[in-house]
DNA sequence: TCGTAATTTAACCATTTGGTCAAGAAATCA
DNA sequence: TGATTTCTTGACCAAATGGTTAAATTACGA
């Protein structure tokens, strides 16, 4: 699924021809490094150099995988598109309101956990006014969650969960569950630093308010 | 309240004595550029040229009134924390749970309203791994929050509010509305467009959802 | 094993960037 | 008014940055 038009410049590799492993291998690794970086500093706090750091690999080696600074970026957020896209198109509507919304909730905040620099490089592209990354916002996120909100509606119309705008209800989980990757830094030095506790009452807290205050029937 | 070191070099303009009409009206304009800059584009990411531009004012000119980035990086910052613990301390031990929660959660997105860039300069100072704010979160910051936190415990046991840990109940309001502000390129991009409605229909979700969740007194 | 294609990097370049400085212009004060 | 302080900026500098290139090295298929 090919989302970000690559800037004008083409990539020094051929993307017809099939990558070596060698090639794979690389790619790979300055993916990963990128990540790294953009997720903290952003586009334009991040050098290629610190990327070359990151992966063990000289800046020359580096652009001659990627062209240009822009193309990994692209590269790196192409990957976190997917991830951000596939656990909301696969909220059932035939499925019982309380389960799928519990289960997309789950979803989110474990992917909070899991790739938390994913999410963070999506916040900070978003934050620098989504460049690059409006296109999608506009198109293939904005068709998804048009979809979405008509499945809310249903569910808010047969009176089982709480009538409130839809797309609100979602922005209200997206904010609820990527908070704990994005402010990771400032959960941890609020909390007791464990990890594992944090997210465990992340959990229950989103149950137990989010959830609960979705949903009209009462489950305690 | 001085909450920041202002690094190891002083400032060009002498802080003990009083500000010249002039010195304060170009600080002014400077620190309001500069959030426009640093909240879009974070600290690596943002150009002493492009706040002098932003100012209308000469690179130079701005480095007489600020030696250093660095410096102009920590006077906006420090401007915004008031803004972020005044409303949180106003939450009165004494009040009505369900009146408190509701006062701060309409403060809160009422604030990522009208200070969108201050809330983004937070947001991606913390991105960033927090390196000026650090000592803030783990001193003044956690102070107040370990405060609260104990107020929201005695709500709990008295069975006001659902039992969750409370510091996740500040998570998630923190998370709910500072999202209208960070995310609101996204926001933006999904929603009508219209900014009145957009606050409207965030009130509303906050009021039926979050505040419904946290209560254990249905009001409906 | 040999030849070709793929990989790697040192050296280099132009531009940008944070910051300095001296000297002129403007405001303020005695 | 004249002296003094404050303000402003053009010119400049060293370091950092994105990117190029040529040449050396390595991988690999026939």
């Amino acid at each position: 699924m090919k989302m970000l038009q690559p800037s004008n410049s083409a990539q020094t590799i051929d993307a017809h021809r099939k990558l070596t492993r060698i090639q794979m291998q690389n790619q790979e690794r300055i993916l990963t490094a990128a990540l790294t970086e953009f997720s903290q500093f952003g586009f334009r706090g991040t050098t290629v150099d610190q990327i070359a750091e990151g992966s063990g690999m000289s800046k020359a080696n580096i652009l001659y995988y990627f062209k240009r600074k822009n193309d990994i970026y692209l590269a790196v957020l192409e990957r976190t598109l997917d991830n951000w896209l596939e656990p909301l198109e696969s909220m059932d509507p035939n499925g019982n309101p309380a389960e799928e919304l519990w289960k997309y909730m789950q979803i989110k905040i474990q992917l909070s956990r899991s790739a938390p620099e994913a999410s963070r490089l999506f916040a900070s592209e978003i934050l620098q006014g989504a460049p690059l990354l409006k296109p999608f916002l506009e198109n293939e996120l904005k068709a998804v969650v048009i979809e979405k909100c008509k499945v809310l509606q249903q569910w808010i119309d047969e009176g089982k969960i709480v009538d409130a705008p839809p797309l609100h209800l979602l922005f209200i989980i997206w904010a609820a569950t990527q908070h704990y990757a994005d402010f990771a830094t400032q959960i941890e030095a609020l909390g007791t630093g464990d990890e594992e506790q944090t997210y465990a009452d992340a959990e229950k807290t989103l149950q137990q308010v989010l959830l609960r205050g979705m949903l009209t029937t009462r489950t305690h």
